[in-house]
DNA sequence: CATGACTATATTGTCGACACTTTTTGCAGA
DNA sequence: TCTGCAAAAAGTGTCGACAATATAGTCATG
């Protein structure tokens, strides 16, 4: 029963699903309002039903509700990125020193399968690794870390927010091939089983993400200085 | 603004804090169901109140919910507890080590003069030392941080759970000297700006802390054994 | 022209009712 | 007595309306 592939039954669900795609790829802006009334008009559901969405995606970090006021989408800032990937350094670290203990030699080969066919499918041209792999990557060496608490925190509490982070920035050009070597490592230190190496390692491949975004946040900064 | 000590605007707020505090302190017992037309006949509020109430404890992580069933006051076991304490040992070490980096001079007095008053209280006999003054020293040290998604992810995402587990199987004897002492050295380490002790000694007192409630959680697990 | 109070508008908070799903109950047949 | 199905009961999901609060606009006053 994973978190991120669960299909929509209520329909305050598939509201939920809708505006978390819409926020994370940001076809509603950072820190734009989210009025109850108009997106229930627009989404021909209650305003019951966007209320409880709204509720969840606040859950999920994507926005800020205040009593009597409204919900807004979070903006994203340098000074946030630092902190919610340092938490996700910490997390990430623990999840694979975990999933180093954890994960059964089955799961191993089904990421090392993961992995391969990923490299395949960059080589062919067929899309970029961000896409393709990271996600899907770091998703499973959380699972494989089997700590029920901590799956739950970084799917629902951080991961989304990544996402946001990352898509808006347009995060798709370098660092592939060097982001597909450091997951190699990271597998290869699970898989003998050395869990400090693995936690070593991945905080080291989200550090090295964050500096990358962050450079791109910083030009985006930048221009929008220029521009006003 | 604290997250622990706001005061109730909203009826949910209310019914929020109530239920919350009913499950923490057991008198809504562990696993058991928690009924919306229920629940609001008995607090005389209407339905959507404590339905969004029901939702912000699914994101205390103090009920589970599914979809047409309803809600579950979560249950405590052996290795609930040990998955939770695993999270709160990477959290609060990350914590104390941001805490010695980013609390202010005068941050760090203040919290010297609470251990002191609390140590006072406890010799005088006024209270434990576990409710009185751990709460508030731990809640410190996470504001220190100053990060605020760790922020968020300790006060609501693990911190009353932890409680639950603590009131709910009596946890206010012994350790309390120790504790007291383990609190001033991460201090003494914070005040020195020593971020790597800060972060073992608070790991370490964490690990201390569940060692000493697994022992209790055995004795009532075995305990309910003998008796079925 | 600036400022402050007041009114009007818009938005969120709360409510009770209905629709749909799940669970229980009761009965028929083996 | 046990099993399986159907109807009834109970519970959750969704809805539209009203109440309470916040925001915007207006006007009078200094």
């Amino acid at each position: 029963m994973s978190v991120l592939l669960e299909q929509p039954i209520t329909s305050s669900d598939k509201t939920f699903y809708r505006l978390r795609k819409d926020i994370v790829e940001g076809q509603i802006c950072a820190g734009s309002k989210l009025s109850e009334t108009e997106l229930s008009t627009k989404y021909q559901v209650s305003r019951a039903v966007v209320r409880e969405a709204i509720n969840r995606l606040e859950t999920c970090n994507l926005v800020e509700r205040k009593p009597n006021i409204g919900a807004r989408v979070v903006s994203l800032s340098s000074e946030g990125l630092i902190e919610l990937y340092q938490v996700r350094e910490a997390l990430e670290g623990m999840a694979a020193r975990q999933a180093a203990r954890n994960m059964t030699d089955q799961d191993i080969a089904d990421l090392n399968a993961l992995l391969t066919s990923h490299s395949a499918k960059v080589k062919d041209g067929q899309s970029y690794y961000q896409e393709a792999g990271d996600v899907d990557f770091h998703y499973r060496i959380i699972q494989g870390s089997k700590n029920q608490h901590l799956i739950a925190l970084l799917i629902n509490g951080i991961y989304h927010l990544v996402r946001m982070y990352r898509v808006q920035l347009g995060m798709a050009g370098p660092r592939v091939t060097t982001a597909f070597d450091e997951h190699r490592n990271i597998v290869q230190a699970i898989s003998n089983r050395d869990e400090e190496l693995a936690e070593m390692l991945m905080r080291r491949h989200i550090l090295y993400s964050m500096n990358n975004i962050q450079r791109k946040l910083q030009q985006t900064e930048s221009n929008q200085e220029e521009r006003s």
